[in-house]
DNA sequence: ACAATAAGTCAGATTTTTTTGACTACCCAA
DNA sequence: TTGGGTAGTCAAAAAAATCTGACTTATTGT
């Protein structure tokens, strides 16, 4: 059942709820994702769940996939403009913690 | 089961995940909440929810829940010094929203 | 004295999220 | 040509979150 969105800050908050997104987007920070790397990296993670954290992460514009057609063939997720404009947040919900 | 933390701004965005968490927390900044007025003014929630979302935000410091005990003896939930050192990151969270 | 309101709790049902394990398809190296 | 790596999908099971309805206790207003 979908339902609708009264707090504006949802629906950005939800974007990073789950598991493991919050995760993989302060790996993408870092540098580009790569899937069975993600899978090794984060312990206690598995295929599905990653698979659809990263599905998410992309419709929401956070993240893009990029097919790189070179040397070793693979695929890279790499963080959008979008994406990169949450990077503050982090920061800022990081500062916090401490 | 217990998952232990791995990405420091993860304990923080957990602790407004949940269906209802954001929009109490934005209710809360705007005013002291009661129990049954949130019961009220959140449409499509239910005592249950809200009662353990509260409890959750009390337990992890965003909020205080006071007695009042004058006139019409009663209980309210306000924001802490940790709840209120959150809001810059909710305008920042809504400034991107837009 | 009576009914309504406030602030919940509890058990069980339902829904959503997350996990598991088996299975694809493609490329690369020995 | 066989084995390993990459990047997944699918169905089913298990776990976590949320919802429902019945019930409680204490305080008010009339």
């Amino acid at each position: 059942m979908e339902e609708k969105e009264t707090c504006p800050a949802q629906r950005l908050l939800k974007m990073l709820s789950g598991k493991w997104k919050a995760e993989i987007f302060r790996l993408a920070v870092e540098s580009p994702l790569r899937f069975n790397n993600l899978l090794r990296q984060i312990q206690g993670s598995n295929k599905q769940s990653l698979a659809t954290a990263l599905k998410e992460l992309e419709e929401e514009g956070l993240l893009e996939k990029i097919t790189i057609k070179l040397k070793p063939l693979h695929i890279e997720y790499n963080l959008t403009e979008k994406g990169k404009a949450l990077i503050p947040v982090f920061q800022q919900l990081e500062g916090l913690s401490q």
